[in-house]
Parts: structure tokens; sequence; C-alpha cells
DNA sequence: AATATTTTTTAGACAAGACTAAAAATGTTT
DNA sequence: AAACATTTTTAGTCTTGTCTAAAAAATATT
């Protein structure tokens, strides 16, 4: 019986609004960074203070969902990680079903689902995976990860590595801000569609690419942010 | 400029999840009684002490939301009667999604709601509502109040209150525990049928009736609890 | 009307999560 | 290696929302 209630507070409860948001927000800057995650760096992400991370951390680190040593910053335990991936699970389903099902635009999916993903059912993002489809990819093109937490990465590059003649197609977006999906809107640029590179200016690494049937230059910051599979 | 910033923060982020829960509390108390409602029917509404209650009320009557003079209970504002009719809204909503969308039995819906009713959207609750096509009630036969926070009342008497020979049609429940859901689960009851009193037991209050073309006798706590329009 | 009971409020404490300011550790320059 | 700069931690405070225990008000009983 004791068994049957933690494994349910495992499932369903275990975290807390702000705890799961440090998680995601370190499961993102981990899954780069080699090393531990700065304390800074975790600060600056969720527009907090240093010394509420620290709190914070600590706290984490005594659920055993991280290991923390002082001033070394932290890396995710393997149930730190899951845990995470299943928030970001939610996240991008959400997100998928924002789109698809309630006529949201991919720039304004964001901020409801940062608030969706906290909500505790696995019933419910389940039901919600399967109405979809199963899909394996959000509307920004990020993958979502299965219900153990984990997702298949996917090769891909920037657009601005590729060299002149080279062509893709075009998957993802590494920013996601609603400024910058609202530029690919007005530009007619959507995921799915095959890119050539034309020319590479050397001056400002500005590229000349005919995509969507349409010759057009784009700066080097549109290129750094768009994400092509060869 | 500052006119639109109060007035976006008036449409989505103007109460706590708590205060959003008090006010809700408040709301179903004081749809019966005509007169305040008692800081102890409030405690035991949320599980929680008079003391608490005390200080939030306080603080949800500076908000200007309720009424509220010591020892005398609370009565909502029409600002604050709109406020909680709107989540109230989403809740139902939120139901009927459930329901209709993800598989859900109505016996499992109430929790996931209850954590569902605070997503700060419009557009969110607007769309779920397009996708379910507008419906008026919610799956236990609640009314869905609209956008702005109305919901029209309908004729309704408790199967208790029906004569011999009297019909009607079964429309809601009035206790919506899970338990009473999959009682009348069991009994293969469920809203929409016709309901025809056969016979009254005196000594216990019990009922004979023809619902779904079987004959069947319940006892009073459930002639108590379901709803009946005429 | 006085007493007893119940309800409500106050006072003070606590936990979670955030903040500021200052101290300590680490990293970088010279 | 010493001095400077940056990062991180600590210490103490604040807010929100909760609690317990005790006081005050309202209600019920005799």
């Amino acid at each position: 019986m004791q068994k049957i209630i933690s494994l349910h507070h495992k499932l369903e409860s275990m975290f807390s609004h702000s705890e799961e948001n440090y998680l995601k927000a370190i499961y993102h800057l981990g899954i780069t960074s080699v090393n531990g995650v700065s304390t800074n760096a975790i600060a600056k992400k969720l527009s907090t203070k240093a010394s509420s991370v620290t709190d914070m951390i600590k706290k984490l680190a005594e659920k055993k969902v991280l290991i923390y040593k002082k001033y070394q910053g932290v890396s995710l335990t393997e149930e730190g990680k899951k845990t995470a991936a299943l928030i970001v699970r939610k996240h991008r389903l959400w997100e998928v079903f924002l789109v698809e099902k309630l006529n949201f635009n991919w720039d304004e999916v964001h901020d409801v689902a940062e608030q969706l993903e906290h909500i505790k059912s696995s019933k419910l993002i389940n039901e919600i995976d399967a109405l979809l489809g199963f899909p394996k990819f959000d509307p920004h093109g990020d993958p979502i990860p299965d219900t153990n937490g984990n997702l298949h990465l996917i090769e891909k590059k920037l657009l601005s590595t590729l060299q002149i003649n080279e062509t893709g197609i075009c998957i993802g977006v590494k920013d996601s801000s609603a400024s910058f999906l609202q530029f690919l809107d007005k530009q007619q640029i959507a995921l799915g569609q095959e890119v050539e590179v034309l020319e590479k200016e050397d001056f400002d690494d500005s590229m000349t690419i005919k995509i969507n049937n349409k010759k057009m230059t784009v700066s080097n910051k549109i290129a750094n942010n768009l994400y092509i599979q060869k």
C-alpha cells in the first residue's frame, strides 16, 4: 500500500510549478554544455536572481534530481532528466494541439503551453498525444520526447553553415520568438520547404537563397536561426 | 498606454490560483443562499481553516470583488460574480472537452478540470468552446456560463420531488462525486433518459421508477441527487 | 437577562519562493 | 603571485497563503 501511494505521487505530483520550471531550464541548458550548468545561466534563463537559484538547486539536490557541488554548477540525474523531458513533452504536445486543433499561429503558442505543461495528469497528455496522431515534432520543429522521456535527435544544421549550391529542407527554428516567427510568416517561409543556397556574401555573411520557389536574400541573423535537414 | 496595460491585466491575470479558488467557492455557495456566505461555509468547501478564510476575504474585499463586513459573511460584487462565473465556464468547458474529445468518463474529469480552469488565455477557452460546438451544459448537466459570465438557469427538480405517475427527462446530477457517477453507470442511468415514477415508499422514501425502459427501485439518497426536467 | 455555545477574528508562527546586500570562492590579468 | 573582476553563496527580509491558539462577537439556551 505504501508503495502504491508513493508511486502515484512520483507519477503525478512530485514537483511544484516552480521546481518544474527550474528542471526544464536546467534540462535545456544542459543539452548543449558537457559540463555542469552554472547558477548564473539558470538565473538568466528564468529571469530571476542567482541567489534564488542557489536556494532552489539545494532543494532539488535534496530531492535527488540533480547533483550540486558548491561553486561547481549542477547537472541533472537520470531521474531529473526524465522528469524534465516529460515536462518538455507536455509543452510540445500542447503546442501541436494549439496549432492543429485550436487555430493558434505558431507564434502564439508558447505562453499558453508554458501554463499547460504543468497540468498533472498522465491520462490527459497521453490522450492529447493520441488525438494528434502521436506527432514527433512541435510546430517549431523541436522533437517531442516519448512517454519515457527519450527523444531521438535528428540530423540538422543551421542554414548559415550551408555552402553555395547546397540544398536541404527547412525543418525547424532555433529562435522561436514571436517576432522571428512573424518575420518568417511575412516572408512566406515555412517548415517543410526546400532551400537552396545561391550566394554567400563574405562582407556581412548574408546569403541569397531560393526557398518556396522564390529568390531572396537573408541576413546572417536569419540564417543562424533556421535549421536545415540535408 | 497605462490604460491598455491595466486592461490586459484585468482580462488575463488579475487573480492568483488561490484567489480564484476562493471566488469560485463563494460563487457556488452564494447561488443558493440569499444572505451572505459564512466564513465557516467557505472554509468547509475549501477544506481550509476559518482563519485562513478571514485573511483571504479581506484581501478580496480590497480588490472589490466582494463585500465584507466583520462577522457578517461575504457576498460577491458584480465584478466578483463575473470573474467567478468565467472560472466556472472554463471548468465546465474543459469537462466537456475531456469527455467529448479525450475519452474521459464523466467521473474522471473533475480533478483535471480543476487544474485546467486556471489557465489564463481567453483565446484558448473560446477556441475550445468553438471546437466543442458551443455546448450549453457540462457532462453532469450543469449549465455553462457564456463569455460574459451569464448563465441561464433551467427548470429542473429533484427526482425525489416527483409524484407517482409523473414523468420527465434525467438532465443532471446534484452530487457529481465519482462514486455516485459510477453507481449511475453501473445501473445504466445516463442523462437524456426518460424517467417515470411508478411507486413511492413512505417508509424509507425509496421510489420505483421506469428508466431506460427498465423498472428499478432507487433509494432516497439516489432520488435526491438526480435532476429531472418535466 | 445571564450563561453557554458556536462562529469569527486576531495575533503570531511557518513554509515556499523570491529579493537585496554583503561575504566568499573562483577566474583572469598583469 | 598579487590584484582585480566575476560568479556564487550566505544572511536577512518580504510576500503569499497557510496554520494554531486565544480573544471577541454573535447566537442559542436556560
